[in-house]
DNA sequence: CACCAGGTTGACC
DNA sequence: GGTCAACATGGT
């Protein structure tokens, strides 16, 4: 399994990195095509104003969320979705809106002004810890490198109708495939190693 | 200097 | 249903 020999190459990643889940939500969003390191500093600054706070973040002057986000680009819009995110969970306490069935929860999210497929799943895998597959860049340049297209839902089928339905594993696999890509594969091709492992061993 | 980063939206077909 | 420009800074 391609899962198996990333782990065991890599080791675990112990995805996401955040204190809170409500930093993983803002997490989520500044990390929207930008390098994790800009969001650290991001969200270090966000701290220092203690504005990783539903209510606070909520509240906060929107002048200042754009200076303390500025380097994770996109800042205006960022800056703005993540203040209406941050209202809506001061309105909606997280441990309800938490306790939604997965399919609804995942429509929740979805609804919310930011928050697209990736978004949306990365909230519900790694913030309130239930069972969905995220899709992203990577994954859909490793799938296309072995011949399989499709649109996000239909690769995430894929691979949850492949791997064991676990929130351990669906969080781990997503991580190491975004680290394994980064560190082997191009732009528009992916390591020779990994695709063959995928079409003889499976995911 | 060109290119890309752990995407989403609204307009349009 | 799908495509596409716009959104923006910081690093290689």
């Amino acid at each position: 399994m391609v899962y198996d020999r990333l782990l065991d190459e890599l080791g675990p990643q112990y995805w996401w990195p955040a204190d809170t889940a409500f930093e993983v939500i803002v997490g989520a969003i500044l990390t929207q095509q930008t390098k994790w390191i800009n969001v650290e500093k991001a969200i270090c600054g966000l701290k220092e104003h203690c504005l990783l706070e539903e209510q606070a973040l909520a509240d906060a002057d929107i002048g200042l969320l754009e200076d303390l986000i500025r380097c994770c680009g996109f800042y205006r819009q960022k800056a703005s979705r993540i203040k209406g995110i941050a209202s809506f969970f001061a309105e909606n306490p997280m441990e309800d809106v938490f306790s939604l069935p997965l399919d609804e929860l995942r429509r929740k999210m979805l609804s919310l002004k930011g928050v697209g497929n990736e978004t949306a799943d990365s909230i519900v895998l790694y913030a309130a810890g239930k069972p969905k597959f995220v899709i992203d860049a990577y994954t859909t340049r490793m799938m296309k490198c072995i011949g399989i297209e499709g649109s996000y839902i239909q690769l995430q089928q894929r691979f949850e109708a492949e791997i064991p339905e676990d929130v351990e594993i669906y969080k781990e696999y997503h991580a190491l495939i975004v680290e394994y890509s980064k560190a082997f594969c191009g732009r528009n091709r992916c390591n020779e190693c990994i695709l063959k492992d995928l079409n003889e061993n499976g995911y």
